[in-house]
DNA sequence: CGGAAAATGTTTGGTTCCGAACGATCCGGC
DNA sequence: GCCGGATCGTTCGGAACCAAACATTTTCCG
């Protein structure tokens, strides 16, 4: 257990604290479970995978989008990745360095930067990939096909809902 | 839809670069729209609640657990807040600068560091947490109660999943 | 008692992270 | 052609983030 109290102990530690104030409680675990389960998914995979090429989370989703579609424009990169064009800026700078991935102008419209894995980012990402599923897959595997679709299909919906939300705000 | 292209063209995509290796999409998708869906809500209740009282989401998760756990020992918070006692020591230096927290000592074990809320704190999380609650009851309420159910005990499952796994690792 | 081992919070060094401001480039209408 | 607005990637400043090394304090055991 991550923390030392039970839900029915923190329940009712936050009715303590915002009195008569209506809460949505189910909410609030649901999206507190949300963050826990991917920080400790993301910490599996950086300490049983990443780390022993000294690779950081960031680092190996940016070469694994690029691995993917070569020659992307970075502000896709970006997107694809859920960092904003300043981190990845910073990331590419890393990755450049340590001669992974490339940084490649585009004659047609000179405000772009394609982005492209060296051979070293190739191979490593050959050999990098498939342990990284692996461990997904060990994680994952253990819940019921069934269950994995329904848990991904809610996921998107999350997604979907905050989107939706998002798009409201700009029409207000 | 956050990236550019569909589930079918990524998956061949990504069948044309790890060549005949057998991979578990299922477990691939899965993970990647978890990381999806708590950076979609965490950006959404960082810029609609906590950027108004100009505050980040790891200092309101800190603020948050000390209040509800007055006087924890700094362990304990970095635990229930999912960050590193390093990070957390930087983090409740902010805090402290901005008079939202204090830190105690504990004469029993002066190796001890407890934290608490000032006033200030206090009656900032009163007036946050709300309003907080408020978008998190608003993304999660477009699913029905069963759905809200059954997507939290998936997601401790993949939390209990993980953990076993470093339990074994640790037997190894 | 006394000294080795364990536990606690902090410091250090380097990366990630983002919003805002910025220069460079492209596109639109005139 | 040309200039005002939009778009692109980068820079800047400040915060978050962690592993490893660290100093302090406590505990354990002979």
């Amino acid at each position: 257990m991550p923390d030392r109290h039970t839900l029915e102990e923190t329940e009712r530690a936050m009715k303590d604290h915002v009195g008569a104030l209506p809460l949505d409680f189910a909410a609030a675990n649901a999206l507190s479970n949300l963050f826990r389960a991917a920080n400790a998914v993301r910490s599996e995979l950086t300490n049983r995978v990443l780390r022993q090429h000294d690779m950081t989370w960031t680092g190996f989703v940016v070469l694994w989008v690029v691995w993917i579609w070569d020659g992307m424009e970075t502000r896709h990169v970006a997107e694809s990745a859920d960092i904003s064009k300043a981190t990845l800026t910073g990331v590419v700078k890393t990755l450049e360095a340590r001669g992974l991935i490339a940084r490649e102008g585009d004659d047609n419209d000179r405000r772009l930067v394609r982005l492209r894995l060296t051979p070293e980012g190739v191979s490593l990402m050959e050999k990098l990939y498939p342990d990284f599923n692996a461990v997904e897959s060990e994680i994952i595997g253990k819940l019921s096909e069934r269950k994995v679709s329904t848990f991904t299909k809610t996921l998107r919906d999350v997604v979907n809902a905050v989107e939706a939300q998002d798009e409201d705000d700009d029409a207000s």
